[in-house]
DNA sequence: CTCCAATAGTTAGACATCTTACTATTAAAC
DNA sequence: GTTTAATAGTAAGATGTCTAACTATTGGAG
């Protein structure tokens, strides 16, 4: 096994379990909310970055279509988002926060920054720049 | 937000896109062989180490017991791993691979090795070391 | 020795997500 | 302008995974 073989292969062993080990922690509180990743990701998205259609949303999030479309139902069921039909192009619906789901996020994300940033304390400041780094090259589409 | 909060927070997202990205690239041949990456992942693990319990098997691949099973009765039902009872301590059942599961696993893992290879080579070989180093701090119950 | 706690595995039921096929609407080609 | 292709969203069905409750087996405390 040629050596970049070998040390590309435990590098996405231990990538793959970083991510999973950190995204865990880091999401486990959402449980108290009765919050899935994707509910907490569509939430976080419209508030941060204003109302947006289901595919954009898709995008943002990484999801499906299909899914994202369970996933707006249920947080429309329970309030939190409303969707509203867009006059000019009637193909799109617009996601927009409603007041319980503004309450909601401005509750859980301090809380979720908390969390992150204890998980992160780990590493130095310069090591976070430095991993975020290396994860935007080897990522497709990532944000700045 | 403090700085390291923001860091953090931008840290993380990078690192759970490009695990998604790297892992949907690397694991896409699978389907040509109808293998699920967990499928995969007890395959290579008792081709790597030798036949091991489920519950060995659930650590290594960090899914729970219960999906295990799910897991291995498929491998089970086409034939590319079978249960052995340990008789020394009857709670606990082997898993061993087959002749015709060590023909898959010896036909897959090359390529994978290659795609993973692939995958990686958008960075430097210190880079990727530099990576899995990082990624090994903040995970937990890493690999060496 | 007996009983209790811990461990390995299983089952049932729930849920998030995916793929595929479908409808509705818009844009583009001719 | 009419037809055709592309896009946004939805619905149906399948699958992978989870939690919680359960059985079987083993080890340890008294």
């Amino acid at each position: 096994m040629s050596k970049l073989e070998e040390i590309s292969l435990k590098t996405l062993v231990k990538l793959l379990r970083a991510s999973d080990s950190v995204s865990e922690d880091v999401h486990k509180h959402l449980k108290d909310y009765g919050l899935t990743v994707s509910q907490f990701g569509v939430l976080e998205a419209i508030y941060h970055l204003g109302s947006m259609s289901q595919s954009d949303i898709a995008k943002k999030i990484l999801k499906s279509e299909a899914n994202i479309v369970t996933v707006i139902d249920n947080l429309e069921k329970r309030g939190f988002i409303k969707r509203v039909k867009n006059e000019k192009d009637r193909r799109y619906i617009n996601i927009v926060l409603t007041d319980k789901g503004k309450t909601l996020i401005e509750i859980i994300f301090p809380q979720h920054k908390k969390i992150v940033a204890e998980r992160f304390s780990c590493l130095s400041e310069e090591e976070i720049l430095l991993l975020g780094d290396l994860c935007r090259k080897l990522g497709k589409n990532m944000p700045k």
